[in-house]
DNA sequence: TTGAAAGTGAGACTGATTGTCACTTTCGCT
DNA sequence: AGCGAAAGTGACAATCAGTCTCACTTTCAA
C-alpha cells in the first residue's frame, strides 16, 4: 500500500479551490482568471502554480475542467452533477445545460461497440436564452 | 443578392481536401499532418496556408474540424454524418462511435430551458475496443 | 531534528494557431 | 488580350495556453 496522501490541501491549492468555488454554480473561470483573482490575495502566487493547482484539485475532484470543443482556454467550474454545456454563437457566453446522456444508454452503447465508455463531455453550439429571445423578437425561431 | 463564391476551389485548397479525405472515414489527421503530406506534393506551401485552408473547407463543409475535450490540437476529418468521438484512455486512439443524440432530444431540451440548440459536439473517454478486450483479458471490465 | 517529498515562483519553452505584409494569381469584365 | 479588384499565398512574427525546469522553501512524519 502507498502512502497515503492524508497531507492535507496547501495553502494556495485551497485558495485556488475557494476562488473557483466562490464564483459558484454555473460559472466557468479560465486558468487567467483564476491567476487574476488569486493575486489580488496573494500576490506572489506564480502562474505555473494555478495550473499545477488547478489540475491536482481536478484529480481530486474538487473541481471540474472542461474543455470547449473549441480550441480554446480550459474553463474551471466547481464540482456538479454531469451537464452539458452551451456556447452562445451570438454573445459567445458559455451556459451550463441540464443534460447528459443516460448511463444506460451509454452503457448500451458501449456493448454495442465493444467499447468502454467512462466519461462523456456534450457540448452544443447555439443560441444561450437571452440571445434566442432577442432574436426570436426581430425573426421567428427556427 | 450578393456575389456569389463561383470561384473555383484554388489548387491548394483542392489538394487539402484531398489530403483530408483520401485518408478515409474514421480517420483524424492534425493541421501539421495535413501540413506535412501537402509538402510532399507542394513543397512550398506555408504552414498558415494549411490552416487558412482547412478553416476553409470546414466553412464549405468539405472537411470537419473536431477539437477532442482535452486541449490538444484539432483533427480533420472527411465529412460524415453526425457522430461522436471516443479517446482511449490507454493507447490514445480517436475513434468514432456512432452516436449523437437525437433532433428530437434536442428540440425538447432547447425548448424546455428556452435556448436554440444548432449543434452537438461529443466525445466520450474510455477505452477502445482493442484496448476493452486487451484488459478484458486479464481483470473483467467494469 | 532532520531528510525526503511536495510545493513554489520565475522564466524559458512548446506547439498550435493567427496576424501581417508584400507579392502573385485568378476572376469577371471589357 | 488586357485590366483592376479580390482572393490567395508564403514567410515569418506574434500570441496564447499550457508545460517544464530548476533552485529554493515548506511540510510531513518519524
Amino acid at each position: 500500500m502507498q502512502r497515503q496522501p492524508a497531507r492535507r490541501l496547501p495553502k494556495n491549492y485551497a485558495l485556488l479551490r475557494e476562488i473557483v468555488h466562490a464564483a459558484g454554480r454555473g460559472t466557468h473561470q479560465t486558468a487567467s482568471d483564476v491567476y487574476r483573482r488569486a493575486r489580488e490575495v496573494q500576490p506572489s502566487i506564480g502562474f505555473a502554480t494555478v495550473h499545477r493547482g488547478l489540475g491536482r484539485l481536478c484529480e481530486r475532484g474538487e473541481v471540474m475542467k472542461i474543455q470547449l470543443s473549441s480550441g480554446e482556454a480550459a474553463w474551471y467550474e466547481p464540482p456538479s452533477p454531469a451537464h452539458a454545456h452551451l456556447v452562445c454563437d451570438a454573445c459567445g457566453a458559455v451556459r451550463d445545460v441540464d443534460y447528459a446522456t443516460s448511463t444506460r444508454t451509454l452503457r448500451a452503447l458501449g456493448e454495442r461497440q465493444g467499447l468502454r465508455i467512462d466519461g462523456e463531455s456534450i457540448t452544443f453550439r447555439g443560441l444561450c436564452r437571452a440571445c434566442a429571445n432577442r432574436r426570436g423578437a426581430r425573426r421567428r425561431a427556427v
